[in-house]
DNA sequence: CTGTTTAATTGGTATTTTCGATTATCATAA
DNA sequence: TTATGATAATCGAAAATACCAATTAAACAG
């Protein structure tokens, strides 16, 4: 049998697949230019096979070395998940977790959350990381991190994910414009053009319009706002109405406000609240232990 | 942050484990019992635990170490598959071969190509790309392709490339204009603007036009179509002649229709066949395999 | 043409790994 | 009680390797 390729190799290959550059890899990984150079060679000598093709001045992966990559990165967080694990002699609550959440979610739960995992697993070192959708699943796909609490339905790739909760939306006007909307709420009340959404990198924009059974277009304005709480100061500056999510609504969003909640069309006017992550993971138990924790705050708990 | 555990103290780990004895641990591992004894020690310092308790004579596994076991098992063998997928890939017809192919030459050839080395190479995965010469070229520059079955002469850039035959082009008109054009073909028997051709995207108008000596541009009509298939639709159509390649005509384009092929004016009124790929590549002896099976399908093979 | 940036190479040094020999400990047989 | 045999740990020297600084070679930008 051929002899195991060195972690050591394997982490150079990651560097240098993220880094796309020696230099910058060696320093990642502080080592030298030429010592990583020549462990990426020993490398693919010990592997028997091309993992990048040389260019000269340049380089490019192969597809193989492509695949070898993906394989490593689960080596590698594998075998620092070990480390961290023995290091704290099996506690499962200890050491760093690495959570992504939408921007949509985060500034309602993060408060309460990082407090409850603060008290009860005081060693957990909790790392959150707020970012789209898309970037979010991208960073947990090279390892950057460990989970994430996302909004779906959503295409969540190879991933494998818990349902927590739900989150209904609420139909948010100006007090002044409620009657004539009416509850639950009639959008041809509504003036064309008056219905304000977030950009569409948010996936809240497209979860709203469908669960909330908004199919004319017409309504929607189409200036876009990079934040929920935008979306609320325009609509308190009677611009128009708008869509926002009940658990930002129960921390408080609306105070100090002429604004008022609505019920929207549509049976289950809500958004599924998920926590995702890799199949290969082996830390499902801590994970799972977050995500009661997470189903607590929800409006809706749905967590077996 | 701490070392990693290097996987040669994890697989002593585990022979000590399957053995319960250092010795023949040892032996397992090919080392000697000193060597095995400090790698263990070496492990238990690493990751700051006591994986087993000893008793001068004898020693047992603790808990943590019982988990760190599992634990390593995993990471052991996710890197022996690494090494045997890695070796495997050495075995040049196996995985993935990703071939771009224009679309004057794909629907004529990828139905027995693929056949063919589904065959001849069962491991070998075929993933096929069609687009225009110049995507397919940016395509294969950044890595994303590994060959492109192009139409030549044709400016490949700083690709290499292998001529594999060659591919006569046809006139095909109505049977009922056959004899007034003649053949060779009297071009100037055909009414102005009755030529039809693809759009220019397509690298095969230009070669048409070349090849056959088409040099009155009053006789094409400015009308163009996306496809071959296209193109004889129109001429089946009595709207006028269009050229057609033989390796289309050889896969019987014109079954069921009133069309005839004719040869066109030119000494050489053909275009050639070839295998364009980065000169950094390692996979030569894969691709020739490859062209060998693509040359016996063309109307001329020309490969050496 | 010149200076810069890139990865590979080289040669020497430091570190790590490995082994064989030795030691310490215990269980057991004589 | 005293050998004997088996165990795992320890030690010191030798071998293998990992590493770095400096250099080379090529491509590129100005």
């Amino acid at each position: 049998m051929s002899k195991l390729p060195s972690l050591k190799n394997l982490s150079y290959l990651l560097a240098l697949h993220q880094e796309q550059n020696f230099n910058r890899a060696a320093a990642e990984c502080n080592v030298s230019q030429s010592t990583l150079s020549s462990g990426i060679q020993n490398l693919e000598e010990q592997l028997d096979c091309q993992l990048i093709e040389r260019d000269h001045k340049s380089f490019l992966f192969t597809a193989l070395g492509e695949e070898i990559v993906e394989k490593a990165r689960d080596i590698i967080s594998a075998s620092e998940e070990l480390l961290h694990y023995a290091q704290g002699q099996g506690n499962i609550m200890e050491g760093p977790l690495r959570l992504g959440i939408i921007p949509t979610i985060a500034p309602f739960v993060i408060g309460e959350l990082s407090k409850n995992l603060q008290n009860k697993f005081p060693k957990l070192l909790l790392q959150l990381s707020e970012d789209t959708t898309q970037n979010l699943l991208h960073r947990l796909r090279n390892g950057e991190l460990d989970i994430l609490l996302l909004a779906l339905p959503m295409d969540i790739q190879g991933n494998q994910k818990w349902i927590l909760g739900r989150d209904p939306f609420k139909l948010v006007v100006h007090k002044e414009l409620a009657e004539t909307v009416g509850e639950p709420v009639d959008y041809d009340k509504l003036p064309d053009r008056s219905i304000f959404l977030l950009e569409k990198e948010h996936c809240m924009t497209g979860h709203a319009v469908a669960a909330c059974q908004l199919t004319d277009s017409i309504k929607m304005n189409p200036f876009t706002a990079t934040s929920l709480h935008s979306l609320v100061q325009m609509a308190d500056a009677r611009l128009g109405a708008t869509f926002i999510p009940q658990m930002a609504i129960d921390q408080g969003i609306l105070d100090n406000t002429d604004l008022v909640s609505l019920k929207p069309t549509g049976q289950e006017a809500s958004r599924d609240i998920g926590l995702v992550y890799r199949p290969t993971t082996s830390r499902r138990q801590t994970f799972r232990k977050v995500a009661e924790e997470i189903a607590r705050l929800l409006p809706v708990n749905t967590l077996n």
